[in-house]
DNA sequence: GTCTATAACATGATAGAC
DNA sequence: GTCTATCATGTTATAGAC
């Protein structure tokens, strides 16, 4: 265990260039801060920098794992003590939004490595797993309140999901004053969808509801199966 | 109009390099071809390759446009004396995965730019007006039929368009023979959405569609109003 | 073995001559 | 309109310090 006084230098200056780019980012925007400003204004070289993290993109993605910690925290502390549908979803997508109002070009940089060119960091890859897997625990948590029966949980988590992605991706487009467009546009749509969901878990649905989760599972997108880039996949990438 | 010689110069040199650029986008991926690529296989310098284009993200941009009026023409072809909603409904989303069935590496850069970082280009912004209400006016003739009602018709266009960008997601990452996931997972939801379509239309949630709108429009997601990033915008972009 | 620094490379983009 | 430099930056390779 020689390693140990090492590693605790290596921690602290991983967490110092973390620490810096993130402000860098947040001055100038993603784009515009370049891993030379970072290593820089961190006061090491270019080289110490990639030793850390592997690319820029690496440093967005340690800090929304970080962030999803936090969210995950907030979330449970707004969720204490309320019971209803309508205040549970807007608790847990409220603190999200809190979390990211300063950040949303960082979110942007987020979105687009989710959305983008590496089918590795794809929303749906196996390897981002761990982060919507999360995501989606947060999520189910409010869903746990009478006016979801068990049965619709699974299904109303991923719906819920989708959802979500969608308000961040108009969230960081959103340059209206304190991002009041989102905030107006989540709460009335959590209202309603919060007055529909008891219809949703009516007994006249139920055959629906088989059918929607008998085609997400063949998708891939429930249960502990692999997304769209399932096992049958042949293709590379360099 | 001396210049009238020189312009269909430009007009096929252009056209030159977009061909030359699709071939060698397919043949090895968008991040994988370089704009030096390009230009030598085109028999081109590198400045002049981008005197047409001035971006490689501009020229998937171009041949996005060229994409959406080959499936205006499909698609059309393909309602054609088709009546009921479930296989109009098919028939307007097969045939963008059928033209798009090869070019998924592109899709995924067009994609990437749609959610990425440059909000000129994003899905929302005013600047990709034109492209978005094309491809909303081809998704609207599809619902040109008894199923829906004449009320319900601009709504449903915005839920099918936000669905079909979903379908683009899961189908550029499917890897699956065929893309067999993506097509089973589109034919089986909208079977679904097009036996829900009548429910949809009922007097009995006319309030209902009448409080989705109102939100919609106010987001600037509906009519001729711009999206998140609005007329208040003060955000500036290097 | 763990970290750091320097130099080199590939490529997207630009400037200015012809 | 076209070309030839040239630049800026993400990334990699490599060598040295602790």
């Amino acid at each position: 265990m020689t390693s140990r006084k090492r590693r605790s230098d290596g921690e602290q200056s991983r967490a110092h260039i973390l620490e810096t780019a993130l402000r860098l980012f947040r001055e100038r925007g993603f784009d515009e801060t370049t891993m030379r400003d970072i290593a820089s204004a961190g006061g090491l070289s270019l080289g110490a920098a990639y030793h850390y993290f592997p690319s820029k993109e690496a440093i967005v993605f340690a800090y929304y794992d970080h962030l999803q910690q936090r969210h995950a925290e907030e979330a449970r502390l707004a969720l204490a003590g309320v019971s209803d549908l309508a205040s549970r979803l807007r608790a847990v997508v409220s603190t999200k939004l809190d979390l990211l109002q300063d950040d949303r070009r960082l979110m942007r940089a987020i979105l687009q490595t989710m959305f983008g060119a590496n089918p590795a960091l794809s929303v749906f890859s196996p390897e981002t797993r761990t982060v919507r897997d999360q995501s989606m625990a947060i999520l189910e948590e409010a869903l746990v309140c009478p006016e979801v029966s068990e049965e619709a949980r699974p299904l109303f988590t991923r719906a819920l999901w989708a959802l979500l992605l969608g308000y961040l991706l108009y969230f960081v487009e959103d340059t209206s004053e304190g991002q009041q467009k989102t905030r107006a546009l989540v709460n009335g749509s959590l209202e309603m969808i919060a007055n529909l969901a008891p219809m949703l878990g009516s007994p006249l649905l139920g055959p629906i509801r088989k059918d929607v989760m008998r085609l997400l599972l063949e998708a891939g997108l429930m249960g502990e199966t692999t997304g769209p880039g399932g096992s049958t996949s042949t293709e590379r990438r360099s």
